[in-house]
DNA sequence: AATCGCTCGCTTTTT
DNA sequence: GCGAGCGATT
């Protein structure tokens, strides 16, 4: 459920356009054969083990298929052109499990097979173009089969998601019941205690082994740690309530039994994977589980464009995938790049180039540029920050909108500056990644009475609802939590409950309204509207700044009134959050041109025809969060490679010579030196045009340094305040 | 029992 | 410059 600029992504161009200068006579035959149009690896990608069925006999299980796809090599095109063979020999497209990264990109994923298949229609075929039914992440998927399958294993179908917040809370509360809270014993705290147990599932490796390898520091907590998780996941099956991992983990179990496991993989003929290099052990076990010959299973990845090993990927999955089969894995290759220009992709070669450890694969391309990508050093934040909007604006003047502009950073905190530069210029943006709609205090608030009328079992949700209600604390909302929960048909005592005498009138309102929306026969979505509006009767003694809240509790309504049930749309919100919150774009204006500031990792998979990188100096990328490991400090790089390919024509790379960190422990905030980024070292600064903003001339030589010490200064006596 | 105010610790990327 | 947690106050 993203914002809609996410859905029309800023994809103007087809990669997958091997002759941009086709003759008319090519079109035609393009319309004829939509496979004209790939090249021959590509083709082979896309029709590997259907080519020579009959249609009339459906498509038979292949052999497993392995595409490596570089950067920008019409990946996205080549899967939704094999996904439209596989549906036009025969396939029922209700049998084919297609897994994306992200919904961003199962969207575009499902727009364009349907867009070729319509083609197809209209080129003679009698079928309307039918829609991929199982296309999304592998939590969204896995959620949608839990729900499906909850009676078969044990599950409550009304189940409800946990969040990262919510499964903190809920573990923190675990961690306090279980004494581990207390000051001298110094235990983990919730974030790191969630992260070791995600960690653990998501690796499908033993507890010790995590701590060993990823949490030294925590070794020594191993026998507390398995205790917490017990009760943890204890917690979690008694409230009806499941985290991100158990999408994937009870999903995974689910078809690890041979009966389920087999009617799950008889179900879906065909699975196609995307990202692969970015799949975890679990996930893996999953796909094997449910093909464990391998037959009907595509995954299709770049080594090169692992980025998400903190989350327990393993680039291990896209190496090892050929040889678990027998006969292996067919393999096929992509190496043409449709999308940059080739001094684009020779700097960006050059980086990747220098990993420790990689596959051998050289993109290369035939779109000639005399331009070279630009590396522009200027003075700071706020010169980084002027310098863009500058360039963005000329961009735009000579042509390109800004929907085809990026700007790209490592941390969603790098873009602070240049967004109130933005801002102060009236230029319309749109962020994606870092923002958390969800956590603001506010939108919490009504998505936890929301929740807890769904599911009175959620212990998270009601613990949070309950204190809205003036007169309520922590002591009686855990009293009323643990009454509801002893008693049997829940919701119906909710009025009687003992509250202080003070809070009694607020109560039986409260109870009335959760009673009535969490019943069977609420009405979706006015039963939503009314906890908004009850709500709003509350914001102004819980919250300064009500009339901003209120925006985006207005807009939640909104967003809440296209779904169909509240079910659809809790389960949506948590897997797949808005990206912006409503105060700075308002009601979205689809028609507005926008620029797109994103995250390196939000930008995964997108393209734009003009791409700047900011703060590309050590500390910056590779953050100074990351350099703790070879590997981590690899993954860094590979960061910038997936930043760097992103764009098609023009690309400059930002190295403020000095920039200004918040939040610094001990010295408060403060300026910091900063020194180019290692992966852009001398000896590849042939390939880059040098800059720097402003130019030399204009600036007297004298004025910086002036400007540096008084601001530095001025810092300081504030900070000795602090 | 609820809330105010103070201190300490941490600070990335995301489903 | 912010949240979690704790002790003191209403």
């Amino acid at each position: 459920m993203r914002r809609k600029p996410s859905v029309r992504a800023p994809q103007a161009v087809e990669p997958a356009q091997p002759d941009r200068a086709a003759a008319p006579k090519a079109e035609a035959a393009r319309a004829a054969d939509p496979l004209a149009q790939l090249n021959d690896a590509q083709r082979q990608a896309a029709t590997f083990g259907i080519g020579g069925l009959r249609a009339a006999a459906g498509v038979a299980a292949h052999r497993p298929l392995l595409v490596i796809a570089g950067a920008g090599s019409g990946k996205t095109a080549t899967l939704a052109q094999r996904v439209a063979q596989l549906v036009a020999h025969g396939a029922d497209p209700g049998r084919i499990l297609l897994l994306t990264f992200s919904r961003r990109a199962a969207s575009e994923m499902s727009r364009r097979v349907e867009r070729l298949l319509t083609r197809r229609a209209a080129a003679g075929a009698r079928n309307a173009a039918p829609s991929l039914s199982w296309s999304g992440t592998f939590h969204g998927v896995g959620a949608r089969l839990l729900r499906e399958y909850a009676g078969r294993i044990g599950l409550d179908p009304t189940f409800t998601i946990h969040d990262r917040q919510d499964s903190g809370d809920l573990i923190n509360l675990v961690r306090h019941e279980l004494g581990f809270s207390v000051k001298s014993k110094r235990f983990p705290l919730k974030a790191t205690c969630l992260a070791i147990y995600s960690a653990t599932v998501n690796t499908q490796s033993p507890l010790r082994e995590v701590l060993q390898t990823s949490f030294p520091w925590c070794a020594e907590w191993e026998s507390d740690l398995k205790r917490l998780f017990l009760a943890y996941v204890e917690a979690k099956q008694a409230q009806q309530v499941l985290d991100y991992d158990d999408l994937l983990l009870y999903w995974a179990q689910m078809v690890s039994d041979p009966a389920l496991g087999g009617e799950l993989g008889e179900r879906f003929g065909h699975v196609l994977v995307d990202e692969y290099q970015d799949t975890n052990r679990l996930q893996a076990a999953i796909l094997l589980a449910m093909k464990p010959d391998g037959r009907g299973l595509t995954v299709v990845g770049d080594d090169a464009q692992s980025i998400y090993a903190f989350r327990g990927a393993t680039v291990r999955n896209i190496l090892d995938f050929p040889a678990h089969f027998d006969p292996p894995a067919q393999r096929v290759t992509l190496e043409r790049n449709y999308r940059s220009t080739q001094p684009i992709l020779a700097a960006a070669n050059q980086v990747i180039a220098l990993a420790a450890e990689r596959f051998s694969k050289d993109l290369w391309s035939e779109r000639p540029s005399a331009q070279k990508p630009t590396l522009v050093s200027l003075r700071d934040d706020a010169d980084q920050a002027n310098y863009v909007v500058e360039q963005v604006l000329a961009r735009r003047e000579a042509g390109v909108k800004l929907k085809a502009q990026a700007v790209l950073f490592r941390t969603a905190q790098h873009s602070v500056r240049l967004e109130l530069e933005l801002t102060r210029r009236n230029i319309p943006f749109v962020k994606f990644g870092g923002l958390k709609f969800l956590e603001a205090a506010h939108v919490k608030d009504v998505l936890a009475v929301l929740r807890w009328a769904q599911n009175p079992r959620d212990r998270i949700a009601g613990f949070r609802a309950l204190q809205l209600v003036s007169g309520i604390g922590q002591k009686t909302a855990s009293r009323v939590l643990r009454n509801i929960f002893a008693a049997a048909p829940a919701r119906a005592l909710l009025g009687e409950q003992p509250v202080p005498e003070g809070a009694r009138a607020t109560w039986l309102e409260f109870a009335a309204l959760i009673e009535d929306c969490g019943a069977a026969g609420a009405v979706w979505p006015a039963a939503f509207d009314r906890i908004c509006r009850w709500y709003e009767t509350q914001i102004d003694r819980l919250h300064g700044d009500a009339q901003m809240r209120q925006a985006d509790v207005d807009q939640l309504g909104r967003i809440a009134s296209t779904y169909a049930s509240a079910e659809s749309f809790l389960t949506e919100l948590t897997l797949d959050p808005p990206d912006a919150t409503s105060d700075q774009a308002g009601p979205p204006l689809l028609d507005e041109d926008y620029l797109i500031l994103s995250t390196i990792h939000s930008a995964k998979g997108q393209e734009w025809t003009a791409v700047s990188v900011l703060n590309a100096v050590d500390g910056c990328i590779p953050s100074d969060m990351a350099t703790g490991s070879a590997a981590e400090i690899e993954e860094e790089r590979r960061l910038l490679y997936v930043a760097m390919t992103r764009a098609r024509e023009q690309l400059e790379i930002i190295v403020p010579q000095r920039f200004y960190v918040t939040h610094q422990a001990g010295f408060g905030d403060r300026h910091l030196y900063a020194s180019r980024t290692r992966f852009i070292s001398n000896a590849l600064l042939p390939y880059f045009e040098q800059r720097s903003w402003p130019p030399p001339a204009e600036t007297p030589v004298a004025n910086p340094a002036a400007k540096q010490q008084a601001l530095d200064l001025a810092a300081r006596m504030r900070a000795m305040w602090k």
